[in-house]
DNA sequence: GCCGTTTTCGGCCCGACTGTTTTCAGTCG
């Protein structure tokens, strides 16, 4: 429901904007969807307690057509503009090269309306001679439609984080490079990256451009300039990199690190200081300049303290700045705890003492084993009667450890199709943690699969939920749930939510787990792991969390030790 | 279409690159 409005906003923006509407009507749509994607919480929840124009960009109008949209399913505006502007047009903005204009331009003279009548008449020769337009322009189309066909969506950040991190390495050995720094989704850890934004600092860029555009693995250029150039990867990652002097820096990096409108909010500030900011300096009306070398001295500038890059997102962090209310943020450092793990007793890869000296070789205090229970089959899910040999099993390795590492046994139980649980109560009992997950049937009804969770929930011995909406990145949207209700019941039984730290996962996201925060709900930063290496995903979870505003008061396995233990022992 | 510590009307962020142009329009981030 909630990405079928957003979507609905930015189908008018779009329309609107190949119309040839003004502007800024066109990005009030823009504001709005962003907006409403960036709740966390349920747009409809919003709409029946009459709250839609309380969120920020959501005016009388707009809120009218949502309420028309949820009350009919039908939106006269939109079905008005589509007789003035034919709908499907709108995927011709997904071409690189190919914006609003030109989209209006090929509608009117040639009667384009979407990709497939583009692409003939690309290929027929019949675009070089609009106006404006040339043989160049033509091919930038036909190999932006190509691009498109092979396009493989944004890159999950599983897979642009070590991408990025040897494309540093490599542009950090260029003479003459003083600084590199990522910029963009990237750095603010987002869960899917578009492309890769890279920032240096170098007096001389033509060498580090040269460098840059000959990289091996580059497969095609797509623009080249003295501060800016962009490539395309092999593997279908695209980069673009800022090179400017050392001087300048921290405006550069601020700016390349976005979001959009994160800078946006920044440049406002500065036209009330009466100052223009952009990426090379912040001008004075006179003209003079005012250089940062350093972010810091950006935020500085404009009387801010540093916003960490993670909050960047135009979700309030400005103000927050302003008001001296930032979070401090949750660091890596501060998880003390794995709580869920899983070992040779199901699909792990290593017995209990290999992972427990896994997670001791990373400072962890405390790990708990967490195998799936026996309905898993595909995991190899144990069964009742294996639960007391491994019990034998972590107090002998307790033993061995001393009181190095605090080991837990617990198990990820299954949560069934009815919303039972895979072990009886009293199994669960003598467990020292308990999380509860769903792996089936997540194509529920939104009323029965929340039904599900919320049963669980409602299960004293069950301390976390693991994975909560089940999603995985790019390919399996999560359960249609109603979160908010989820999010009450975790409240008021003081169940923990995961925040599921492997970058195919991470779920809660982020939205969702700052919803959580400010329900009350407590979270927990889980990996999952099945192997050694899996421990070391934990940074993307508190990536995450760092997006959701989380202190270390938020996170169960960011408090002390004791202090998780008798939280546990409380419940039992 | 939205919004208010210069405003309820008149604003709404800034610059680089490219291609088609004889100074600029379109697109992108």
């Amino acid at each position: 429901m909630n990405q079928q409005i957003i979507d609905l906003l930015r189908k008018i923006a779009d329309l609107l904007e190949i119309k040839g509407e003004v502007i800024y009507k066109i990005l009030a749509y823009r504001k709005a969807a962003d907006s409403l994607e960036n709740l966390g919480g349920d747009i409809r929840e919003a709409w029946r307690q009459g709250k839609l124009t309380e969120v920020p960009g959501v005016g009388k109008a707009i809120a009218e057509k949502i309420d028309e949209w949820i009350t009919t399913g039908r939106l006269e505006f939109l079905e008005k503009l589509q007789a003035e502007v034919p709908g499907s047009l709108v995927e011709l903005l997904q071409v690189t090269d190919l914006g609003p204009k030109k989209a209006a331009l090929f509608w009117k003279q040639l009667g384009i309306t979407n990709l497939s009548e583009l692409e003939a008449a690309a290929r027929a020769g019949q675009l070089r001679d609009l106006p404006g337009m040339g043989e160049k322009s033509e091919s930038r189309i036909l190999a932006g439609l190509e691009a498109l066909a092979r396009r493989s969506d944004r890159a999950p950040l599983g897979k642009a984080w070590p991408f990025a991190q040897e494309l540093l390495a490599y542009l950090r050995s260029i003479p003459g490079v003083q600084q590199v720094q990522i910029g963009g989704s990237l750095r603010r850890m987002s869960a899917t990256v578009g492309d890769l934004d890279i920032v240096a600092g170098a007096s001389h860029s033509l060498p580090v451009m040269q460098a840059f555009t000959g990289h091996p693995d580059v497969v095609r250029i797509l623009g080249q300039g003295e501060t800016k150039s962009s490539v395309e990867f092999s593997h279908h990652l695209s980069a673009q990199l800022w090179v400017l002097p050392p001087e300048r820096f921290g405006t550069a990096l601020q700016y390349a690190t976005g979001s959009k409108d994160h800078n946006v909010r920044l440049r406002e500030l500065a036209l009330k200081k009466g100052l223009s900011l952009s990426e090379s300096a912040f001008q004075r009306p006179d003209g003079s300049e005012i250089l940062c070398a350093s972010e810091a001295e950006v935020y500085d500038q404009l009387g801010l303290p540093f916003i960490p890059p993670e909050l960047r997102e135009d979700r309030g962090e400005v103000q927050a700045a302003l008001a001296g209310t930032l979070p401090i943020l949750l660091e890596l450092s501060d998880i003390r705890a794995e709580l869920h793990a899983h070992t040779t007793w199901s699909d792990g890869k290593l017995d209990i003492r290999q992972l427990a000296d896994a997670a001791l070789q990373r400072g962890h205090k405390a790990l708990a084993i967490t195998d799936h229970s026996g309905s898993l089959g595909v995991a190899g899910g144990l069964k009742i009667e294996d639960l007391r040999a491994q019990r034998a099993e972590i107090d002998a390795v307790q033993a061995q450890l001393g009181d190095s590492l605090r080991l837990l046994q617990g198990c990820e139980v299954e949560i069934r199709a009815d919303g039972s649980l895979d072990f009886p109560d009293q199994v669960l009992a003598s467990l020292d943690i308990v999380i509860a997950s769903l792996h089936s049937s997540l194509r529920q009804e939104r009323q029965q699969v929340t039904q599900r969770l919320l049963k669980a929930i409602e299960n004293p011995h069950v301390d976390i939920i693991g994975h909560p909406t089940g999603r995985l990145i790019p390919n399996r949207e999560g359960a249609d749930l109603d979160m908010e209700a989820i999010f009450q019941a975790a409240a008021q039984h003081q169940v923990a939510l995961e925040i599921n730290a492997h970058p195919s996962r991470l779920d809660l996201d982020d939205a969702h787990a700052r919803r959580a925060i400010q329900s009350g709900v407590s979270l927990s930063i889980n990996t999952d792991a099945h192997s050694a290496s899996d421990l070391d995903l934990l940074f993307f979870g508190v990536a995450t969390a760092r997006r959701a505003w989380s202190t270390t008061e938020d996170v169960l396995n960011a408090w002390p030790v004791e202090r998780l233990l008798s939280w546990l022992e409380s419940r039992r």
